[in-house]
This record gives C-alpha cells, structure tokens and sequence, in this order.
DNA sequence: TTGAAAGCGTTACCAA
DNA sequence: TTGGTAACGCTTTCAA
C-alpha cells in the first residue's frame, strides 16, 4: 500500500523550514541562540513533516542516551513488581525510557551492566543483585549514575535510597507492645537481603531498649523466601515453649505464608498472636490477610532515585548520598489498636 | 582516580590487530566473508582491549536497535507482572533487551509507539490497550513487526497470541458439571478486556452445548476490574432466587475477590458453591484460596510472541498469524474432584 | 580476503 | 543569529 515509508530526517525539516539543519537541531532542543520566528517556522514545519529525532543518532552523538536502565528479579514478587511499576512510571515521567532487565544471578549482572554501558544510559537503578565493584566502576568511568534501592551498595559514588528500616522496626515494636505483646518472634530467610537482616537487628534493638532482652525474642529463619517459605516455617514452628504472641516478618510474602501456616495448625492472628509484616503488598489488604504492615512510599522512593540519578549527572563526584525514606504503620486486623485478649 | 575512561572502538581494536575497522565489524558480526585465522586474531585483539560495540551507533547504522518494546498497563498485577517476567526474560534469552513502557490510555500508547519508532526497536509486543491502526500503520511502514498478547488487533499484518479461551472456558464447564453443578454465573467486570468477554460468550456456549439455556447462568458484572471489583460483585450479589453453585469468574483477581466477598456474607467454596477462575497466578495456590483454576501457559505465550516477530522479520509481508497456545486446567478446593455435597 | 570510503542522522563548534 | 563542517562509532558497498 503505502510506500517503503522513507523516515523523515532533519535535513528533510530544514529544506521545508528554509533554513541549516543545524538551526533544525537547536529549535528542538533549546540549545543553542536562536531568533524567536525562525524557531516558531521550524516548530511547524517539524509538526508538519511529522519529523522524530532519530534517538539512536542522537545518543551516539550526544554520547548519552535518554535510557535509564533498571535492575530487577522475580519481577512476579508483589513488592518487586509495585516497585517495578512505580520506577517506570517516574522514568517516563521525567522523560526517560526503562531499560528493564532481569537478573539472577551476579554473572548475569555483569553482563547487564556492560550492556547497560553498550546503550549509553543515563542511569541504572539496581533493585537486585549486588553489582561487582568493578562493574559500577566501569559506569562510574563512563559518568553513568549508579542508585540502588533498598540496597547497601559499599561502593564510592554510588547513592543509595532506603526506606527506613530502624524507624520501621520501631514502629512494628512499638505497636506490638501497646497491645500488649510480650514474647516474640522475627522471621526472614536465609540468604535474606540486606534490607531483610537490618530490619531484623532493628527489632531486636527496639525491644532491647524496652527492656525485652535477647532472649524474648525466637529468630525463625526460613530456608526459602515468600509465602512458601512462611507456610514452611509456620508449619515447622517449635511450640514446645508456647507460642510467641509479637510476630514480626522481614516481608509481606513471608508474613502471609507464616499465616496461612499457622491456620493450618489452628491457630490465627490475632487471637492466638500478633503479627505484623514489613512492605504493604495489595494482598495484604485483602479480607483473608488483613496484615497489619509497615508501608514503604514507593513514589517516594522512585522519585528520590531518580533525584539521585540527575544530581550526579550534574556533579559526578559528589559523596555518596544515603536518602532515607520514611515508613508508616498500616494498621489491620492481626495487630489491631485494641488490646490482646 | 582513573582517567575519564576514553571508550574502545572498533579503530582501537583494528589497531591493535593491525587490520582495518571493517574487518573488525566483519569478525564480531559473522557478516562479509574473513579468513579464519584474522578472525581469531581480531576477536583476541578485542578481548584484550575490552571491546564493547557501541548499540547507539550499531544501530543507526543499522536501521534497527537490539530493542524490544514492551507495552503493559498495571504492571503489580499478579497476572501481568508475571508475564512481563516471562517476557522480559525471553527478550533476554532471545539477545534482545527489554524496553518496557507502562501506559494507561490510548494517548500515552501513542507517544509511546512513536518513541519505538524513533530508537528503531526491532519489535513491539503490546499486552495492554488497543493501538490505533494509524500508529501500528507507523510501524508497519518502519516494518517494524507487532505482535499482541490475549487481544485481538484486528489489524493487517498484526500477529496475534492468544491463550485458548475456548478450550478454557470447556474445560472449566466440563469440571463444573462433573462436579454436580446445575446453576452457574459468570463474573466478569465492565470495560472488560476482550479476552475477558471471549471467555464469558464460551462459557455460555460450553454450557448450551450441554443443554444449559441461556437463563440458567446468571451474568455478573463487577464495577471494577481486580480484587476489590470481585469483592464488591460478591457483596452486592443478589440471593433471592439462591446463589448458582457453579461460578466462573473472567480472571483469578475477580475469583479472589468474590471468593472474600462471599466468605463474609457466611457463604464459603466449595461447600456452598464451587468456583473457578481464569488465569492460574500464584495466590491462588496460596492455602486462604485454593482456587481450581485455568493456568496460561506463560512462556509458552511469550515464546510464541518472540517467534512471530522474527518471522515477520523475515518475510513482512505473510498474512496476520493467530497463535492459540492451550491451557490446563489445575484442581484445587474451590472446585474439587468429588462431588458437590 | 581485505581496505578505503561513503553513509547513518544528529549535535556542537566555529566562522561569518 | 546563522550555516558549514567536523565529529559520534559503526556497517556496508565497491574496488583492489
């Protein structure tokens, strides 16, 4: 039908404008002096055409692409993937585009990165994996900003947006012993993140400093993440010694499996314990669940990423920065505000 | 520290080899013919140095980059997220790279294929929203090859991958008859995907075929979409002439939902009524649900998508495909084995 | 088989 | 303010 569609260029916008494919180039990008009029007559003339910036001419040229390249695994986790939809909602929102790739193990990263690098990207945001240093050097070299999320990435020059564990552990505390909680109980996995294990320290410290020494607190360690991994240790749980009746989980997944778990042994939150679980996925909303959770402001963590990203293109080597975000207790039915029983 | 890491090029490496550019390109793109022993050579030389091409430049070069583009819409729902994870992990596996675009209304789907255009993907895979003809005209003159996932574009050389409603929604009527079901509804919600509505129209024809008239289901339609739509279905759900005891539900987050909704009404499956849903994502194995449902085979879908468009790499012109990948389906409580009580 | 050279489409520098 | 021109780094004819 219609013909083998040649691609308008801007020479093409030029010729029509009456005018050097230079100016061309600075009535689109504002770069550049150029007359008022002669800007407006290339705007319409570009509308016009339909003239597009070839991206690829104008990153090679430009030696930066309006790529930003994203770091994630086991996107189908529901945190991961509210996370995932946050980041790419604010990467479009600023202008850029996501470049989202899956990692699963640190060979795979390597590689990554490298193509990360091959696309002159803007940026990359790590959400998994722990970047080999040398990796985030060779970035670092080619002045690409490096911001991990929920993630200690000991690395020079390289930022690092969290929400705020300690603040979160405290709040969970603080919250279980209002309600009169006095034995308890942390749960995460083995090979948890990092995330994972310093909200884990958090708690332990939050209630040393209420007087409950370590020895009130049972560490539960699944041998594998999410709901399975909960269920397995709900299912497995020592109750020689009773029941603990403050229970706090790294994450959500394992929250609603521990759960689920204890159900099937006859007990249920919050008669028979409290509990409480850190990242408000959509499932814990639900009428089966209704954890009680800490909540991570996911805009916000997105948005001070991305803040992170554009700082250190302006000035490549400032110190790392650290941004914390805070948290918020959400409050449902297995930590209500009412008292325990 | 290290110097502002001038970047190896393809001149560095001819070089150190001491061959010309274009041989350097022949021998790293299997492309032109080179003696063997050059080639070798050439490839040692760029090992050493730590040669990476540069995408931007290979691509305007080549009139096509190594992207994919990945339309999707609520990327944190379970469904979805968990086939973004099949497809960006196929992207990979294929050589490709993912660039993932989130869009919510049919305007934003626009500019979005027009940035594919502009970094000249070698392909778009749309999951979510109906592209306008013109736009996906755009890319057919780019001939650039579109491939949708469960929709329907009814558009010329536009291929097509689509999980077997038909074949679903039979599978699911035989288990509800099987078990002992004389009354049936469908749940689906308003503004529904068409893969949404071609499962309910199945149903009803599954169950007409079995002599199950048109007014022994009852057609349930939820406000909104997800959990909460279900939810609310479930509550509003009018029981003066009894409720159907075989419910199929146009996705698992609807089946969820109405499971819920119905649990607090003092109804619970599969006691009261038996229940299946569409889409087998992983809260639905999870022990509050059990839900019977009809899996997708994910990488099936995903496969067969990156197939389509290498085939109309090849040959651009062939007739629109339309791949049905089967479905199965997975017992579990809500519709079990035995018979209804 | 190899190398020289002409693009690919854009941006940025430098004169005019 | 403008236009010419030289990059940007690669691929691909076309001769040799």
């Amino acid at each position: 039908m219609s013909k083998p569609h040649k691609s308008i260029t801007a020479q093409d916008v030029a010729n029509h404008a009456g005018v050097s494919r230079a100016v061309v180039s600075r009535a689109l990008s504002d770069k550049g002096s150029i007359a008022p009029e002669t800007k407006t007559k290339v705007i319409a003339a570009a509308r016009e055409l339909g003239y597009q910036v070839n991206f690829l001419a104008q990153g090679l040229n430009r030696k930066r692409s309006q790529l930003i390249g994203v770091v994630v695994a086991r996107i189908k986790d529901p945190f991961r993937s509210s996370l995932l939809e946050g980041l790419i909602h604010m990467i479009q929102r600023r202008g850029y585009q996501a470049l989202v790739t899956e990692v699963n193990s640190e060979k795979e990263l390597e590689a990554t990165m490298r193509q990360f690098t091959q696309f002159r990207v803007s940026g990359v945001i790590v959400t998994s994996g722990q970047p080999p240093a040398t990796l985030v050097n060779e970035c670092v070299q080619f002045k690409i900003p490096v911001v991990g999320i929920n993630r200690q990435l000991d690395i020079p020059l390289v930022d690092f947006v969290c929400s705020d564990n300690q603040q979160g552990a405290a709040l969970a505390t603080d919250q279980l012993l209002k309600s009169g909680c006095h034995s308890f109980a942390w749960l995460n996995y083995a090979g948890s993140t990092w995330a994972g294990l310093q909200r884990g320290v958090a708690f332990e410290q939050a209630l040393e400093s209420a007087n409950f020494g370590a020895n009130s607190v049972k560490r539960v360690i699944a041998e594998q993440d999410g709901y399975e991994g909960g269920e397995a240790a709900a299912l497995a749980f020592d109750l020689s010694q009773g029941l603990p009746n403050g229970v706090f989980c790294a994450n959500a997944q394992l929250a609603c499996g521990f759960l689920d778990g204890m159900r099937q042994r006859g007990f249920d939150a919050p008669n028979d314990f409290h509990l409480i679980g850190f990242d408000n996925t959509p499932q814990t909303a639900q009428y089966s669940y209704r954890l009680t959770t800490l909540n991570q402001d996911i805009s916000a963590l997105c948005s001070e990423a991305l803040n992170c990203l554009e700082s250190r293109n302006k000035s490549p080597n400032q110190a790392a920065r650290l941004v914390r975000v805070p948290v918020s207790l959400v409050l449902r039915h297995t930590s209500p505000v009412i008292n325990l029983g």
